[in-house]
DNA sequence: TATACTAGGTAGTAAAACGATACTTATATA
DNA sequence: TATATAAGTATCGTTTTACTACCTAGTATA
């Protein structure tokens, strides 16, 4: 195992805080588009850098998209999932489920934001 | 989307570096358990420093289990996977095959360590 | 006898990633 | 005039990760 390897590849961008989750964010709702705002406040405790620069890289992994309205003030950025991202996201519940499995007794967590990932 | 929640619980280990692939490593071959060298061997650039402390943290998990054989010299130390962690390999494999099928266009790895992942 | 080798790590320091907070920009509103 | 807004960037301090050396104790080698 190197880092030219299958896994390596990937482990190397979701294997860091805050991926998986930025991506499930995304994903939630009803919503395709999402602006930064509103994947901040979904996710309390980011900071708007590390926010930043996750989106940066899951732009450019192909895993979500970006557009800008600049016809606007201020500059409305919004964001979403690509193909390869929604298909990422069976993988996260999967890890959910997991986690529902084996960690927290099947207790399901009540939260509407945890909901609203349909799992 | 807090520290509470079910995902970011399981976030909070699986998102470290080189922690999936120590799993996939403790998969790997014929034997159920390997020994530290073993691991480490088949992770090539891990340091020592990090893998131990990966496989403290594992195991504080119950993703793997660790057993000590005193009466031989040098001690023999190790690793195993449990019942979660074999079924976390489920996902890692469902990673391998979307980095496969969006990354990499489904060109298969063609070293013999990343064959025995037996994809 | 002295040296080196082994497995399974630990210790100390350097580099990189992450986090907290303040700031920017241009317009609209109170 | 002062404040608010969205989408970040800048600066600085803390935490993780990485690099390298070292430890322990029994065994093999010179």
């Amino acid at each position: 195992m190197d880092n030219n390897c299958t896994l390596y590849k990937t482990t190397n961008f979701i294997g860091k805080r805050w991926t998986l989750l930025i991506l499930l964010e995304l994903y939630k709702g009803r919503c395709k588009w999402k602006r930064y705002s509103q994947v901040k406040n979904g996710l309390t405790e980011i900071t708007p850098k590390i926010l930043s620069a996750r989106l940066k890289e899951l732009a450019r992994e192909g895993l979500i998209l970006k557009r800008i309205d600049a016809g606007q003030f201020p500059v409305k950025c919004e964001y979403s999932l690509t193909k390869a991202g929604e298909d990422f996201i069976k993988i996260i519940k999967d890890i959910k489920k997991w986690t529902l499995k084996w960690k927290v007794k099947n207790i399901v967590c009540e939260k509407a934001s945890c909901k609203e990932c349909k799992l």
